[in-house]
DNA sequence: TGCCTATATGAGTATATAGTTATATAGTCA
DNA sequence: TGACTATATAACTATATACTCATATAGGCA
């Protein structure tokens, strides 16, 4: 790993410098592996706790192998890491600020929906409810 | 947009209720806006000004029909708006808060790439430059 | 040893999407 | 009006990936 990789942008420093190309690599490797409901899913189960394979899929409802393969996806992307345990293999969070990272969004999207909901029905949206 | 859409998770609260399918579907759509190095690139030129198509990919360096599409995907996830000016049309970032989340996502995967060093060579990498 | 459970992974299919080229749409200006 | 500029988009190809089914790997236990 070369020193060029993280050329001081993460704190904000105005203007930042531009990005490495592998560094928006590995930026764009992760949000891609947030980018599919069902391993958002998985997560929202791993925020409970860590979990095996089979606890996870008794939780969220799929078949073994594609739990096998979002996990592995969210492995390789850094986000969540493994420990064997005899015969099971236990999965937990990488990075805990990654909760709230999924929070901020959900709240960003949330307000945006609300937006377009008011959009779309200005006048019954604002009525209020019971008085 | 029904009620159900967004049932409090975003605030942090615990334990925090199971996001709707479609809460998950928006969240992964803007996760994948995100996850793509050309966008990132595009939303980097636009953290520090809105910008029209052409000034755009004079900055960045990609075919106007590809800017095009990017922007295309970056609008369909709500992260950026757009404007026509006569003949232009131009783009800006929807939320500013967006940097950040992205700042957010760059320290990290730089910090995680820092310990991957460390272990590749654990020596090394603790070297004093300079004494 | 043999059988069971837990997990990972290869093969195959269907779909999504990044990129290119060509073209359509629409504003500007003479 | 016609020529020019700016942007969007359709058609196409190449690649990535989500999912399923089947199988491989490996630990636990009789």
């Amino acid at each position: 790993m070369d020193s060029s990789f993280f050329p001081g942008y993460a704190l904000l420093v105005k203007p930042p410098s531009p990005l490495s190309d592998r560094a928006r690599e590995r930026m764009a490797l992760r949000f891609r592996a947030l980018g599919e409901p069902m391993r958002l899913k998985i997560l929202e189960r791993l925020f409970r706790a860590p979990a095996s394979v089979s606890e996870i899929l008794a939780d969220i409802g799929a078949t073994q192998a594609n739990v096998s393969k979002h996990l592995a996806v969210l492995r390789s992307g850094g986000l969540v890491r493994r420990r064997k345990e005899g015969n099971r293999t236990v999965y937990w969070i990488a990075d805990p600020s990654l909760e709230r990272l999924c929070a901020v969004v959900c709240d960003a999207v949330g307000r945006e929906a609300q937006e377009e909901a008011s959009a779309l029905a200005p006048v019954v949206s604002r009525r209020k409810v019971r008085g």
